[in-house]
DNA sequence: CGACCACTTGATCCCTATCAAAAGATGTGG
DNA sequence: CCACATCTTTTGATAGGGATCAAGTGGTCG
């Protein structure tokens, strides 16, 4: 409580500008900073090229928070990025629980999972209000096929959801609840950061549960290791809003952390 | 010891013929059953076009077990089909801990995660003597330019590699050690069976300790619940020989299990 | 034959899930 | 604009399951 409200005195008064806790549903960016889009400029795609892209992406009224954009065994015909708001995506187990798979900021891909089988493989849903760009996927590889640059591109962005999915299969195989925590942080601020925001000073646009569904562990269990680093002053937190106060241990945390060097230590 | 030599005789006198326990070592296989081949021919892809896709495939000599086919951290060139024994491909944490990624059993293809930043992803170690299947990736792209089912194709493999590590992050964070187990021998199970193998006695190609990387378990865990699925009747092993005895019922151990219900009904 | 590695089994402890309850936040309709 | 219902989050108490440590067995390869 009191940790709460110095946060938000604080974020008003240190910088004055573009150093508030914000939401995502404030930002907006143009397709520029779009994940398709950013990672066509680089290699070799000109812009008429991209024009051709632009036209075979549709852009939807925004999406309200809690709508699916599209279920597990839904018909795969679209990929989506988000413009703005966040979106997760998971799967269900048989009992019902959500494993969260990812989340997904603005720019950043969904839905790849899906053209395996032609059916979704996982669930998409809104997080908070959304604007999505979908793009038909079957005109997309049309398209890839007249631009091989573009081909690349999109074989590397598929690659990338491999390589994320790897990197958590590691976090949730071999780290510790503690570790796995701040490494979602860590991941979190360095996107904020990426789109031109605070690495330090962010609103997490998901609920505990999810973040506790994405780390495989209990609510009850996230909410008390976020206590303690609010206890270690290594975060500030009111709410959703996350002040991270000292990045380097939080950054000693998701490494190393060393508990058995450490308990040798105390021996 | 008792279940070992029991399973020892019967697989030689219940049929005969193919239904011997047997090593990945002595799988082999035309190019017909491989990952790539497989994946053309149901969807347009000419024989003319699989003779200009095989020119590109370099077959490599044996190779004997513990090697690596590449690191973490080598520059991406090619992509991997084994064409006779396993590999496993895996991470390795900060504190030298690996996290298994996958098995790869005969033409099941890996290596596809170094493609985003021109570095795989994860190391790939052979379980067995294996020969492999090397195909350089930019002459694979290029093919896949004039091919487009080929391309389509490619993607589709993709695809399969991000929908396979989602279904093992829900394993991972959702299920219980059991039910991983179970997942994985069944997993194998029907992977041997697509192969015209038997489903139900199989050597598995890897140490227990690959088994418990793989599940996010300790060794001792692995071992402690083949001895409960064998107190049950469920499996019979012989170190590395596995005779599923109860198929059913790994089935229910794999899905549901119920552990609340069962636990309600025991009230 | 011996050294090494893989596997098993046992004992113990700690961590996290689970259950429970209360406080806080959010949204809705009057 | 407030009051109520619902959902989210926090905090506490408890129990169980798996990791860890330790020792012994068995199997394999040089």
């Amino acid at each position: 409580m009191r940790a709460i409200l110095a946060v938000r005195q604080t974020h008003r008064t240190i910088n004055g500008v573009n150093d508030t806790p914000f939401s995502l549903r404030n930002m907006q960016r143009a397709c520029g900073s779009c994940s398709l889009h950013e990672l066509c400029l680089p290699l070799g795609v000109n812009s008429s090229d991209i024009d051709l892209l632009e036209k075979i992406v549709h852009r939807s009224r925004p999406l309200p928070r809690g709508k699916y954009l599209f279920r597990e065994g839904d018909p795969f015909t679209s990929i989506f990025v988000a413009r703005s708001g966040a979106v997760k995506s998971f799967a269900v187990g048989r009992d019902g629980s959500e494993q969260v798979i990812a989340f997904h900021l603005p720019g950043e891909l969904l839905g790849l999972d899906g053209l395996t089988d032609g059916v979704h493989a996982a669930s998409a849903r809104t997080l908070e209000t959304v604007s999505v760009c979908e793009v038909p996927f079957e005109r997309l590889e049309e398209t890839a096929r007249q631009v091989p640059a573009l081909q690349h591109q999109l074989l590397r962005l598929m690659s990338r959801q491999i390589t994320q999915r790897e990197a958590q299969l590691l976090s949730l195989g071999k780290q510790s609840p503690e570790q796995r925590l701040a490494v979602l942080l860590l991941s979190l601020s360095a996107r904020f950061a990426q789109r031109g925001y605070s690495a330090t000073r962010f609103v997490l646009p998901m609920a505990r549960i999810d973040i506790a569904n994405f780390l495989g562990l209990a609510a009850e269990t996230v909410s008390r290791l976020l206590r303690r680093l609010q206890d270690t002053r290594v975060l500030a937190i009111d709410g959703r809003a996350v002040d991270i106060l000292d990045l380097p241990e939080l950054h000693a945390l998701a490494g190393a952390q060393l508990e058995t060097a450490v308990r040798e230590l105390g021996r």
